[in-house]
DNA sequence: TTATATGCAAACGTTTTGCTAGATT
DNA sequence: AATCTAGCAAAACGTTTGCATATAA
């Protein structure tokens, strides 16, 4: 038999203990390109301390559940950002000299009708099932250029 | 004063060593995505001994030549493969379950002539000038979907 | 109450580096 | 002969994991 009530809808994703939340604050106020790193050193300066193990398998876990999105920029370690529909409409430029990282949106109206239509193509052709795309440009930026 | 003879053209971009002429080799049999690991046991299988350090030098090399291409495959290590024009013209998918990666050159053309365009207006909207892009795909491969 | 999360330290895989000996031009 | 490269082993780097303790639900 069932337990005597069905939890409307909490518990489902896990448990938001201060340092989950910590580190969701830190995309929620700051939605940019955090290194794991960068998440450790915030979460502390706002006064949660924790360790880096936390960290990582709480990013891992909002990935999971959908509330931030991981990419790997370059050579670096991994790059983590919201996943909400602002964040998941914009393509990135990285500065190899630099390594610093801008974001933009000019395109996207245009990028996202041609990727669109690539998925279903490749779905179709490949048996592939896609569930996300990566365009990125590399280059030199203005301030790397003397 | 300049020297003797002028070197033709030789010696410009540094020594062919067997080493580096077996690793610049595996690809020119193979040339697609590799992994540091898969190279070094190629030229061991091909009959060079070498070490992984000569491996990562090599590609390094390799890469600023022109000679090969670098791309970080979401997690796992960096994959290499030559930047001949073919291999220009072509993007990736990749399965997040088996991290398979298939190639696919059905959309370059209408890929490039949006991603020349993209370029042209990035470089003139944020003064960067880029040298390379990647257009990737992630999900699920036709095997791993059961 | 009990499954889930934390913290720490140690393990891990990949990549880089310092140094000496060796090879290429 | 002079410079560049290989080899080895150790270190660096980002990330993951095992295990005991603490905590949210």
């Amino acid at each position: 038999m069932s337990s005597g009530r069905k939890a409307k809808e909490s518990g489902r994703i896990g448990r938001w203990t201060p340092q989950r939340l910590a580190i969701l604050n830190v995309f929620l106020q700051n939605a940019c390109h955090l290194s794991a790193e960068d998440v450790y050193l915030r979460v502390r300066n706002n006064g949660t301390v924790l360790g880096m193990a936390t960290i990582y398998r709480n990013l891992e876990f909002l990935c999971s559940n959908r509330l931030l999105r991981r990419y790997s920029s370059g050579n670096a370690g991994a790059k983590y950002e919201l996943n909400d529909d602002e964040a998941a409409h914009h393509h990135h430029m990285v500065c190899r000299i630099c390594g610093n990282l801008i974001d933009y949106s000019e395109f996207v109206k245009r990028e996202l009708s041609l990727i669109d239509e690539i998925e279903k193509e490749l779905e179709k052709n490949y048996g592939f099932k896609i569930s996300s795309h990566q365009l990125e440009f590399r280059g030199v930026c203005g301030d790397c250029r003397e």
